[in-house]
DNA sequence: CCCTGCGCTTTTTTT
DNA sequence: AAGCGCAGGG
């Protein structure tokens, strides 16, 4: 298998043993390198199950392992297989184990954003925060922003500094005493809890670091503070840490992604090995030409340039009036070369904001071309699946106030706000969960007729079906849950578009699917468990939908890291937008980020690379004029002209970055 | 309690 | 443009 590998390449699979860092350039085989690495081992008499491999997504952990037992061929797939998944689900696994000495359920629930948000939207209200000073969303930030840095409440409390954070950092610890209340923690928590487990409680990780001889991480750059302790704690004993990554590609710094920890790495694995990767294997010398002068900008960076021995056109720039002329403009090119004989799935069209979506699909459908919109969480934002997620975790734990309050009175059984609040003043009073009040010895009293009967024959359905699903098979009992709700009537009576119905109804069969496929593929099925992994990886429709089809592919630029296409269309390349608006001001830290965002994007592409803009482009219903980003001037070489540093202040240049200048 | 309609605010990226 | 909160009538 390794002659088809490059020397530096084989030289990284190939060690055996001791830390390793693999510094490589985008398209250079990183991915690559990891998969045969573990199919190398294995073939080295590691057992598979010894193996610890760590990627960004799941999408990337699936394809891992596919590819490992691919390489390893027939004789050598056993049973045993290395695991290979994202930080987030390691510690999902190891937390199932132990959790409960943090005084969490081990049947815990992971509240995504929106749960957060609603749990912060309580807090606020409990503390009377003004929403104009403090909204649910910007607590959530800050307290992301907080625990991915490691900050639990008394270090956040301590260094706050501004009234907003001390507000902040105050609601924090009512936040996170509320989340533990309902037996439930956040994506940070994950990683969080995993850290004081081992922290605190040495043979927990004794027990955990045991199960392993080898770690390999897949886009070390992206990795934060946390997560670098928790590979650290688990790598000690054996040392056998490879990590591989690139300092360009680094586009989590919002979430608490560190460049340095790579930059740190010789200091704290000092026999480290260094290997660096610098031929490109994906795009032509034209692209990485762009992509080159592009990130040279970037002044806190490794120097390094990538070298391709491929040729093709030169990328191009397009303009458009308006928004939904760009998408027009991009799907009919994309239709033309599809009756001239190429393949959807060579397309991805890539875009700063989940927002600039809709245009293109608009005109994909009108076209008949098959696409695939990846990311963007639609799926838990529908309604319904959140309303059916939440009964089913009370089913779990019936002491998650957040997910009773939201199907308490959905679809409507007489309990109005009036009684919920009744009810959540009681819990308050009592120190108890609202579940508890619930019961009819301890309701408060005064409640309206039609309220009483409501709560009867809700919690008549809840205890029910509680019992009923830990003695009947799952699926079943989940999908007699729902006829009994009713929910397919209340979805007819919601929405009166017929076809909206369709719709709805087909997002609540899938999450029914989803379940079915889990209880297929696991011995001992349980409600929690698959709650836990859904919140997670989402459906696992998507793994036959999105690998699978034929099909154009829309996506944001954070989506699109670590993938590949023939044809890449960047769009919206305007100032506000990429850069963001959010990032342009006062430090450079948030320019380089984003333009790290564009260098990713542009080195997705394999063959063809074309950036586009919209001179207009609407916001809250209004045109408004843009101008074009300061990455074209950049990746052209035109950043000596005086219309560059016109659109760095803002201005709106004299002419337009559309020509490359003629080589010396 | 339930439903409808009006006015107000909204501004990134994701496991 | 769209989603949310709120007021007012059934």
């Amino acid at each position: 298998m390794d002659n088809t590998l490059n020397e530096a390449q084989r030289e990284a699979v190939e060690t055996l043993s001791g830390p390793l860092l693999v510094l490589a350039g985008a398209g250079t085989g990183k991915t690559r390198v990891v998969t045969y690495r573990i199919a190398h081992l294995i073939q080295h008499r590691v057992r598979p199950e010894r193996i610890l491999a760590v990627t960004f997504t799941n999408k990337a952990a699936r394809e891992m392992q596919e590819r490992a037992m691919a390489l390893l061929g027939r004789r050598k797939r056993s049973a045993a297989k290395p695991e290979i998944s994202t930080f987030h689900s390691l510690c999902v696994r190891i937390l199932r184990r132990h959790i409960d000495r943090l005084g969490y359920p081990r049947d815990f629930a992971i509240y995504d954003r929106a749960e957060q948000e609603a749990v912060a939207r309580t807090v606020l209200r409990e503390i009377q925060a003004p929403t104009a000073f403090l909204r649910p969303s910007d607590l959530v930030s800050l307290i992301s922003r907080w625990k991915s840095a490691g900050l639990r409440p008394p270090e956040a409390i301590a260094q706050a500094r501004t009234d907003r954070e001390h507000l902040a950092a105050s609601a924090y610890r009512r936040y996170q005493k509320a989340l533990q209340a309902a037996g439930a923690v956040d994506f940070d928590d994950l990683l969080l809890c995993t850290e004081e487990l081992f922290a605190r409680f040495a043979e927990v990780l004794q027990v955990e670091a045991d199960r392993f001889d080898h770690i390999l991480i897949d886009e070390y750059q992206d990795t934060n503070a946390v997560q670098y302790r928790i590979v650290r704690a688990l790598a000690l004993p054996h040392r056998n840490l490879a990590v591989v990554g690139d300092d360009d590609q680094s586009i989590y710094a919002w979430r608490g992604a560190q460049v340095e920890h790579i930059l740190r790495f010789q200091q704290d694995w000092p026999e480290a090995k260094v290997i660096r990767l610098q031929m490109n294997y994906r795009s032509t010398q034209e692209i990485l030409r762009w992509a080159n002068r592009l990130i040279s900008f970037n002044r806190h960076r490794h120097p390094k340039e990538l070298i391709s021995e491929r040729s093709g056109p030169p990328p191009r720039i397009l303009q458009f009036p308006d928004e939904e002329e760009e998408a027009a403009g991009v799907v009919g090119e994309i239709k033309a070369r599809l009756t001239a004989g190429a393949q959807p799935k060579n397309f991805a069209i890539l875009c700063r904001t989940n927002e600039q979506h809709r245009p293109f699909e608009q005109q994909l459908r009108k076209a008949k071309i098959p696409y695939v919109v990846v990311g963007g969480m639609s799926f838990f934002d529908r309604k319904e699946v959140r309303d059916l997620l939440a009964y089913w975790r009370v089913l779990v734990r019936p002491e998650d106030d957040q997910a009773l309050l939201r199907i308490l009175n959905r679809p409507p059984r007489g309990i109005g706000p009036a009684t919920a609040e009744a009810l959540v003043n009681a819990s308050i009073q009592q120190r108890m969960p609202v579940w508890e009040v619930l019961q009819s010895e301890r309701r408060p009293p005064g409640l309206p007729q039609a309220a009483v009967e409501g709560l009867d024959q809700f919690c008549q359905l809840i205890q029910e079906f509680r019992h009923r699903v830990q003695q009947e098979p799952l699926v079943e009992t989940l999908r007699q849950m729902v006829e009994r709700i009713g929910y397919r009537k209340e979805i007819e009576h919601t929405y009166p578009d017929p076809q909206e119905q369709e719709s709805r109804w087909a997002a609540v069969e899938e999450l029914i699917n989803a379940a079915s496929h889990y209880a297929q593929r696991t011995q001992q099925p349980n409600l929690s468990e698959f709650l836990q992994e859904l919140t997670l990886t989402g459906p696992d429709q998507e793994e036959e939908d999105l690998l699978g089809r034929n099909a154009v592919v829309l996506m944001t630029l954070h989506s699109a890291k670590g993938l590949e296409f023939s044809e890449v269309y960047l769009v919206g390349m305007e100032e506000g937008l990429l850069p963001h608006k959010k990032s342009i001001g006062e430090n450079e830290a948030g320019i380089e980020e984003e333009r790290r965002l564009c260098y990713v994007g542009m080195t997705r592409a394999k063959d063809q690379l074309t950036l586009t803009l919209a001179l207009s482009r609407h916001k809250w219903g209004k045109p408004r004029p843009t101008i074009p980003s300061r990455f074209l001037y950049e990746a052209i070489g035109k950043a000596d002209s005086p219309n560059y540093q016109a659109v760095k202040k803002g201005q709106t240049p004299t002419s337009r970055p559309t020509r490359e200048p003629k080589k010396k």
